[in-house]
DNA sequence: TCAATTTATATCGTTCACGATGCAAAAATA
DNA sequence: TATTTTTGCATCGTGAACGATATAAATTGA
């Protein structure tokens, strides 16, 4: 038949849409304790691999706009987890540096991945599947990305 | 190291998180000419299969709240495309049901799927990776979505 | 039959996500 | 050096997502 394709079940983007944000959602149990959101989480990856980036560098790893990224520093800001401080060569630039709590969330979130893949695992049943997508997935936004 | 799990790079969700965004992306400018996002299309694939259905079959096929949809739902209604009509065995129930302009648009859609999937076999070199990648992303979102 | 519970949808508040636009500082160039 | 262009970030508006809550209708069960 001729709208064969229109089928929701032919799509890869609709699956890679739900599971991303059933994946986000089974972070909630271990986010929601430390009072932060998905996104929260990932900039403080960002950071806590290298502290103290402008908005732009930390926004081009997680591959958003810095108009996503801005609000979402704010935010962070305002819960006490980031300061936003003026940039010494380039003043146009935002610092963004980790305050204590920053910091030290960093050991309380320390377990996330391993009980997220044990999670997966568990429900799943394997393992050696989503390791398998993993260079994929990196070739579609690699791909992606700037087009 | 002890952090070595909390690097960006080691994590399987921010890849899914962020190649659903930037898939999504690409239907920009397929979707933009028809006047309507990536999520009312998914509204649209599912009533296509199979016009008037409740509200509540259309946000389980998608795997989304009824919250979610039902604002969907009254953008959809705004902009022509459905009409949310009081079912008549249970007056809870809306049904929703495509308009001439809904129906209509399935045939300008008709190619939209083809041409996405040219083109991510023509920006990452390979088709095969990504149909393996299908039945991996079906688990994955079966085993979440009631947990 | 009538009260309690469940179900279907809607509303509200908060947080992304992003296109469009604005603005000041830096860089490029005439 | 003066002007133009680019860059870095912010603001605004719209549309998802979703938890919490509300409400009316249907169902259950005492």
């Amino acid at each position: 038949m001729a709208y064969e394709q229109l089928k929701l079940d032919n799509q890869l983007c609709f699956r890679l849409y739900t599971a991303a944000r059933l994946t986000m959602g089974a972070y909630h149990p271990y986010l929601d304790p430390l009072g932060i959101t998905y996104p929260q989480y990932l900039v403080l990856l960002v950071l806590w691999e290298q502290d103290k980036q402008p908005v732009n560098d930390i926004a081009h790893k997680l591959f958003l706009e810095t108009n996503t990224v801005t609000p979402l520093l704010q935010r962070m800001e305002k819960a006490g987890l980031v300061k936003r401080s003026k940039g010494k060569e380039d003043t146009r630039q935002r610092i963004v540096s980790l305050t204590k709590k920053g910091i030290e969330m960093r050991a309380q979130a320390k377990r996330i991945p391993e009980c997220l893949s044990d999670e997966i695992i568990q429900i799943t049943g394997e393992d050696e599947e989503f390791v398998r997508m993993i260079p994929t997935l990196d070739k579609l936004i690699e791909g992606l990305k700037q087009q």
